[in-house]
DNA sequence: CTCTCCCTACGTGAAACACGTAATTCCTTT
DNA sequence: AAAGGAATTACGTGTTTCACGTAGGGAGAG
């Protein structure tokens, strides 16, 4: 038995996803709400293993709302059900706390489905959402190698290794100490990178590391 | 009329695949292959739309091959088919230039849905990599976001802003003049700001404005 | 054999850093 | 109203790092 609660500000929409809902035997339905005011106070008796956010827009407020409710019931996994096709917002309210996020091509059958998922402790993402964060990932992955491995190659071996250690929380004096150079060597080395890579300052030095994964971040 | 090259060095895995594929009429097999040495002739000759590749073990080396295929053949979409669950090894080959990723459980429909996906110039997944990427997605999500903003709170405006010109190619000089104080002042800021945030040098400063979106990197 | 790149190292002056001190202002707490 | 605290401003002093030039020895390429 999974213990659910509704939002939504349409109440013709909110009774209609509660009638869906009943049809399971397994759903039961704790509270219904229509306005965001109530709705802290409605979480509060039970244990809501689900809540279905229903947002007709989503902004920055209605992140805000989720990140309180996450707080306020650590145990309630929430599941947001939107139009919206902005990026930045689904995944605002994913990095809020939203354990799943039904689009707009969603179905019942796709809601019933992402119920049990959440419940069972997994993401659920509906296809137009899934595909969307997906597209944005392997964007990301790949402009992370193209500004990757380009000009690091252009540096030697001890280049980098002067480069990791310096970058990683050692002093001159103490990268000089380790690997038996003096520390104008180990200067030497650092001008040298910088002036090879055509660098300014140091603080793009530290960005050059991160880019090209020999500075942890 | 789509033309495909496929690559299996099982040659009864390959047999088989060819001729599912050749059950669809729209489909155009121009050559299979079973063996990488004489892969990279193979794909000369004709324009091969999407190219096939099953990877039973993937490793660097195969990483490579990927690599090298997309160079000299930038209009073939490459379709990689592997058992593999490594993580690793399945970002790799999709920085590596491949455009979609079958996982274990895909079935043929799933296959030939794969090629009319890559084919028409996107991106295509299985289900098992599209939960494995996205769950990588959103961990990088939520973990970018614990990071943020907790410690930056803690900074005044003053002290961010003296960060932002810093750490996006400022000196102290420059940013003296622009802000109308001393050189001393801006240095004293900066100190103030290590000492509030328990920084020992300078990179782990740069660090932290990457991590709080007021360093560009 | 010459040329280039790499690793090593130093000199020098400028810039940045570490750490302490301190005056003024503004805000909160008592 | 008074006390406390944080923020902004600034200086002193000694250390470290940076910028730029110079330079010798070694390894590899042409």
């Amino acid at each position: 038995m999974i213990n659910i609660g509704i939002f939504n500000e349409h109440r013709l929409s909110l009774e209609g996803t509660c009638r869906l809902l009943l049809e399971n035997k397994e759903f039961n339905v704790l509270f219904t709400c229509d306005e965001r005011a109530g709705l802290r106070e409605k979480m509060k008796p039970g244990p809501v293993h689900v809540l279905l956010l229903t947002m007709h827009e989503i902004s920055i407020n209605s992140v805000n709302i989720i990140v309180q409710l996450c707080i306020e019931n650590p145990k309630t996994r929430i599941l947001v059900m939107s139009l919206t096709d902005s990026e930045e917002i689904i995944l605002k309210t994913i990095k809020a706390g939203a354990k799943g996020f039904l689009g707009p091509e969603s179905s019942y059958r796709d809601l019933v489905e992402a119920i049990y998922t959440i419940r069972s402790g997994h993401d659920y993402f509906s296809k137009s959402i899934t595909q969307l964060l997906l597209n944005r990932y392997i964007k990301n992955l790949k402009e992370d190698d193209n500004s990757t491995e380009n000009d690091l190659s252009s540096l030697s071996a001890r280049q980098v290794e002067i480069l990791k250690f310096w970058g990683n929380g050692f002093s001159n004096q103490e990268i000089a100490e380790k690997l038996f150079i003096s520390i104008r060597t180990v200067e030497s080395h650092k001008n040298h990178i910088m002036q090879k890579l055509n660098l300014k300052n140091t603080v793009d030095l530290v960005k050059f590391g991160i880019k090209n994964n020999i500075i942890e971040i």
